[in-house]
DNA sequence: GTCTATACCAGGATAGAC
DNA sequence: GTCTATCCTGGTATAGAC
């Protein structure tokens, strides 16, 4: 018996290459991509770097392919949501209950909140994932929101998909504003009065 | 008579400053802070790479300048805007002039988008320069909108600051993901019936 | 398929002439 | 105060052993 690794001696390439992904998340995440070397991506990965440039072609496909998974996986949590459901009940409870389950869900993901600060980032120089952003992510959310906004006659609202662009921009918002860019400790304003001021504005029954 | 340059032979320090920075400028909102190099910042601003050294510490103090600048001057401009005095007139015809002007404004300054993108993206590496535009930049815009919801008695708001911070957030969101990010190329959507939803969505009389 | 070692280049920063 | 020339580190990418 060695000191080595007991399970498979060699490992296969799968495996190596969710490693790299892995590594590549975390220095990508943490430093944005000019600032990220491959030296750094393989320690964190435990792998050589000559295995990374086996498995990627170079920097930049490592990069799109980290972020086109990041897409793929990250996003159904964020967005998609514990409501991936149709949405039904009183407007008051279920746009409460929305967006405060969007705030909480990103403000407590702060790799996801790395992940916008990246895409934003490097949206000029890799416009490609900008755009693969902008069409898949908020899709179903907003879809979704437009809809129920519309079957809702007592809202009277004139454009229920500019209001669901609204009340997802104004969130969205908030959090790139209060967190990503630290105005909660230099503005703050609180997380449930955002909220209530949303709904306020597109309930609007006079109580 | 020889062919350099005839007004003054020397150029003096504040002039080569204001070279170095604007060739900073040029540099850094184009490429970011990791991938520009000195070099480039040297050769865009018509300098050898040691009179920059000369005029700031390094890259980060050269940075730090540079963003610290563009918010002073820049800032006036966008956020600033026609309306420095307070706002007064029939809300409907208010919010969409304010709506529109603001939008036009960041729309049409492409660099002020390129400035968007660097802080967002840099904030991870320099939340001090965050904190910063946080606590300048929509200051006076936010506060002004604020009193002028607070006064118009006829909206009936139950929260103006919320309100004020709700209607610069969907329009503010509205330029991150439409423009910075493309969005306008793949899930359109156009300007005037965002306004016009904003608009309808706080003043809301029964037409 | 994976590692070690290295080629090659570019960037940040400075020394020294003028 | 500004330039030219240079140092040195560190980055991307690859060659060759196993």
């Amino acid at each position: 018996m060695d000191t080595k690794s007991p399970p498979s001696e060699r490992q296969l390439s799968a495996t190596k290459r969710s490693a790299i992904l892995s590594g590549a998340m975390q220095e990508f995440l943490a430093q944005g991509y000019a600032a990220t070397t491959m030296d750094r991506v393989a320690a964190a990965a435990k792998v050589s770097k000559a295995t990374v440039y086996s498995h990627f072609k170079d920097k930049e496909g490592l990069f799109i392919a980290l972020v086109q998974q990041l897409q793929e996986k990250k996003f159904q949590v964020v967005y998609g949501s514990p409501e991936g459901k149709r949405l039904q009940g009183p407007p008051r409870q279920v746009l409460h209950h929305l967006a405060s389950n969007m705030l909480e869900n990103i403000i407590e993901d702060k790799p996801f909140q790395a992940f916008m600060r990246l895409i934003i980032g490097e949206s000029g120089r890799f416009p490609e994932l900008a755009r693969a952003f902008s069409h898949h992510t908020p899709r179903c959310f907003l879809s979704i929101l437009k809809d129920y906004l519309g079957a809702q006659s007592g809202l009277n609202l004139k454009d229920p998909e500019a209001t669901a662009r609204i009340f997802i921009g104004s969130l969205v918002h908030y959090v790139i504003f209060q967190e990503l860019l630290y105005a909660k400790e230099v503005v703050p304003f609180a997380r449930e009065r955002m909220i209530q001021g949303l709904v306020d504005l597109i309930v609007n029954d006079s109580a």
